[in-house]
DNA sequence: TTTCGCCTCCTACTCGAGTAGGAGGCGGCG
DNA sequence: CGCCGCCTCCTACTCGAGTAGGAGGCGAAA
């Protein structure tokens, strides 16, 4: 099955050298250009891509409010995002807008390609330069002693934890987990005693850098 | 210049497997086998490898352990992540040990040899079934609201919100910034105002969440 | 059965956090 | 110049967070 692409930039070059590049390829064809991120969201509607190629400076509509859009409308597009900057703060926002994968316009030829095939199989995909970036906020917290010992905290305690982890009062604590906020305080000395902090913040600080209870699953 | 390659894996299949797999690249060379963590720490040090192929479950040391150890010693050798099983707990703290990427054991042939290549240069690298994952632990933080009008706060304010994401008490910011605790507090009540937060505890999980303040740099 | 850990809840207390409201200094801008 | 925003600092107050210490119930293991 032929991979159908969608090109979405506002410099007709790029959009040409795409064209060009992928021509080659028996696999994918290019099916719609866009010149904005408004004729983006349109064209992704009207012409159905498996990979839609999405520039995130555009004039009229951005890519980045292109790509919410375009999964918004239930489009089973796969989004990646092409750029020349590799600031960081498009990272995230674009990952966090549901792009599927992020390429600089200055990777080989070859990688965009690989790319493209990349996630049209469903697989997700940062480029080297932008995966590093992305390994280094993890490569941190160089916390010292033990790995945290979640497992030294109760059930009960670890509940509490993410819920602290919330942002969330004793109060309300309590609430959810239908006990007094009494008790709520209880397992909270607890948690602090064991994890050896000293408030709340700094245990909100600790999952967060630890990378406990994240939306994963 | 060849690339030296450092082997670590328990089980001798494996590694008669990458020698014969690499030993067709004729610019890599494995230098250097090891069974077991401890083993791969000593070799490290002895060979000088560009690129360590470092397997997690292993006897006597563990590669986590094994990587945090060599690259505690100073050592300037990449280190590529290697197992069988793709389970998240193993992601993060391979990253957070230091590792530069992380590939699966099924993972094609091809794509081994170029996760080596790659790390060798200098970039990061995840295999994409990795990558997916830690994709999507940013692909949440759906927050309501405006995008977070940072830049609504004032320079003072940012730096204040900054240290209170680190979890510092008033007081401590206040010696950080040289000004008083009375001072903080102004900015504190300011930034939760601005923010429209109950506490200091929203306010880092706000923090976190928008990725704001990571340490990038 | 006795012991032990966990969960529950309580009072009484201390202390940091946050609010309210005001004030002075400083620099930019019309 | 005068206004205004920002930064600084203050008092006085409220309230939630956290500590100390104790207590009862319950289930599992010795």
């Amino acid at each position: 099955m032929t991979i159908r692409v969608l090109v979405a930039d506002d410099q007709s070059m790029v959009r040409a050298g795409f064209r060009m590049l992928l021509g080659n390829e028996d696999d994918i064809e290019v099916v719609a250009e866009a010149e904005n991120g408004a004729e983006a969201v349109d064209k992704a509607a009207r012409f159905d891509p498996t990979v839609i190629l999405m520039d995130i400076r555009m004039p009229e509509m951005d890519g980045l409010e292109a790509t919410r859009r375009i999964l918004a409308a239930d489009s089973d597009a796969r989004i990646l995002i092409l750029t020349t900057f590799d600031l960081d703060e498009y990272i995230y926002e674009a990952l966090r807008a549901g792009a599927s994968g992020f390429v600089l316009k200055d990777d080989p030829p070859e990688q965009l390609i690989a790319a493209i095939r990349t996630v049209a199989d469903g697989d997700a995909l940062l480029s080297p330069g932008v995966t590093k970036r992305v390994i280094k906020r993890y490569a941190r917290t160089p916390r010292p002693g033990p790995p945290i010992e979640l497992d030294e905290l109760t059930a009960r305690e670890q509940d509490v934890l993410r819920l602290i982890a919330q942002g969330l009062s004793n109060g309300e604590i309590g609430e959810q987990l239908f006990i007094s906020e009494t008790t709520v305080k209880t397992h909270v000395t607890h948690v602090l005693q064991k994890l050896n902090l000293r408030d709340r913040v700094q245990a909100v600080v600790l999952c967060y850098q630890a990378g406990l209870f994240d939306p994963d699953e």
